[in-house]
RNA sequence: GGCCCCAUCGUCUAGCGGCCUAGGACGCUGGCCUCUCACGCCGGAAACACGGGUUCGAAACCCGUUGGGGCCA
């Protein structure tokens, strides 16, 4: 309907791509796509002390991995200085923005002062009026804030917000060493932007009476304001490293899918129903800021495991053999150059879907399929391989050479007569049979891994076997 | 500390004044299935923070309390 609709995701390259970010993104993302807008990348790498290449990286790399693509930008708002700097000097013109000549001492001083008296440590506006400007001082760059009024707003998700115009103090918008401040930058880009809808976390709550004074002054319409609650760790503190991973990586690094990391962070405070898994296409499709809650969500890992389960269990092997084999790679089972084929690849995956919860999990069940060598479980060759198991193993080459047909049914006949034969139950051929083959006592099932593994691997590692019986 | 935001099972949530003796999902748990491990299937325990109003009727509306979170330093 409204193809005017302009939203951007704007992180500060300071660390990781955070979780907390990748919701935020995401939700800016579905409502451009629901309406027909337009997604906007913006890096906010203002603060050059804490801002690095690598994170702007990261960032880019994260959201191509989820598959949040952006209309605009990759934009940064060290390549727009001149822009800041020349609506400050508008500011100043119009008397909307003042030189204040306090230093930081000066200032620290006094906010312990007021502090002191119980009173609170607002800027007092000396240089509001200043007659005679000291000539060869530094300077910062002050915002009139209006003292007297409220400022209120309607946040789309709450409702209406007021705050007190006394609450404010003249805000600084220019450092005395000429960069411009955050809140500052925020409502430059955003207006000449033109952004319809700023969409963000809760923690910018409160700037936000700030920023519309801003915006007044500058004189630009004002966007509509959507604050989404925070991610709370298990202790309900906010998210952070102490509850475990938090970059959006480090979960792609632990054989998380993109499309399960989406899933699952979008349940985290928004909802359609009952409905608990969604495609992409879904969730533009029936995305709306109407059923985002308000309140802060907890983040559980258990959950987002169930969700990352089904979808391996649900994802199409070729699919699941691309995202595969980053790792593979990592567990050393196929070569960073390896010309193996995602086809090659997503012929074990099927017997594995059931049982993996991630793709780490995947690669260690697929370990019998790459490697050449099996390495026996200790505990299992003292268990499992016997003396009786000798004439079984010996029997079930000879059988399985002489077979024409080497398919499921075949096979599972196969079995059954040796387990008539020699009196035994399945489970007492299986078992060997299994570390003969993967090295392990569990694997998907003995038939799978037989048919994966083909009659001539299966014949040498059943004959490796019988060596070590003597 | 001041200001702002929030409050349904342990967790994510449905609920937008009567359909609620509160539904779904994860997790937990009892059973079934079974060549191992899983998957799956059937069943169970588990919540409207508290106190006042408003209303014929409140999980839903209003106020307060408590608790949690955020911003400002």
């Amino acid at each position: 309907m409204n193809n005017n609709i302009r939203v951007r995701f704007a992180p500060s390259p300071t660390g990781y791509l955070h979780i907390g970010g990748v919701r935020t993104a995401l939700f800016n993302y579905l409502f451009a796509r629901h309406n027909n807008g337009k997604f906007i990348l913006r890096i906010e790498d203002t603060d050059r002390e804490r801002s690095t290449e690598e994170s702007i990286e990261q960032i880019i790399e994260g959201m191509k991995w989820l598959g949040l693509d952006w209309d605009e930008g990759p934009y940064r708002q060290t390549e727009r200085q001149q822009i800041y700097l020349s609506h400050v000097e508008r500011l100043l013109k119009d008397g909307k923005a003042y030189r204040c000549y306090c230093t930081q001492e000066e200032l620290e001083e006094r906010r312990k002062i007021a502090l002191s008296k119980g009173e609170k440590p607002k800027y007092d506006g000396r240089c509001r009026g200043l007659k005679n400007p000291p000539a060869d001082k530094p300077y910062a760059v002050r915002f009139k804030t209006p003292q007297e009024g409220k400022t209120i707003f309607i946040d789309l998700i709450r409702g209406e917000v007021v705050f007190d115009n006394s609450e404010l103090d003249d805000l600084i918008i220019l450092r005395s060493d000429k960069t411009p401040t955050y809140n500052f930058c925020v409502v430059v880009d955003d207006a000449t932007m033109n952004i319809t809808h700023v969409i963000r976390g809760d923690d910018h709550l409160a700037n936000t009476p700030r920023q519309i004074q801003l915006y007044k002054g500058l004189g630009y319409p004002l966007p509509q304001f959507v604050h989404l609650s925070m991610i709370l760790g298990s202790d309900k503190a906010r998210l952070s490293k102490r509850h475990g991973a938090t970059s959006i990586l480090a979960y792609r690094d632990m054989g998380y899918l993109p499309e399960a990391m989406v899933n699952y962070l979008v349940r985290l405070g928004w909802s359609h129903g009952d409905q608990e898994i969604f495609s992409m296409d879904e969730l533009i499709k029936y995305f709306s800021l109407e059923n985002i809650n308000k309140s802060a969500a907890v983040f559980n890992p258990e959950k987002l495991l169930w969700v990352n389960s089904h979808y391996i269990k649900t994802g199409n092997p070729l699919r699941l053999a691309k995202e595969l084999r980053r790792h593979l790679i990592t567990e050393r089972l196929i070569a960073d150059e390896s010309t193996i084929t995602d086809e090659d690849i997503g012929k074990v995956i099927p017997l594995l879907q059931e049982r993996c919860k991630t793709l780490v999990e995947m690669v260690k069940g697929m370990e019998f399929y790459f490697l050449k060598d099996i390495k026996y479980d200790e505990k299992a060759v003292e268990k499992f391989f016997t003396p009786p198991i000798k004439p079984v193993f010996e029997k079930l080459i000879e059988v399985i050479e002489k077979t024409e047909d080497f398919s499921h049914s075949s096979l599972e006949g196969i079995f059954n007569k040796m387990v008539e034969e020699f009196n035994i139950k399945l489970g007492q051929i299986a078992q060997p049979v299994r570390i003969a083959l993967t090295g392990k006592t569990v694997s998907p099932g003995i038939f799978e891994v037989l048919l994966v593994l083909g009659r001539e691997r299966v014949i040498e590692r059943l004959k490796e076997a019988l060596k070590t019986l003597k």
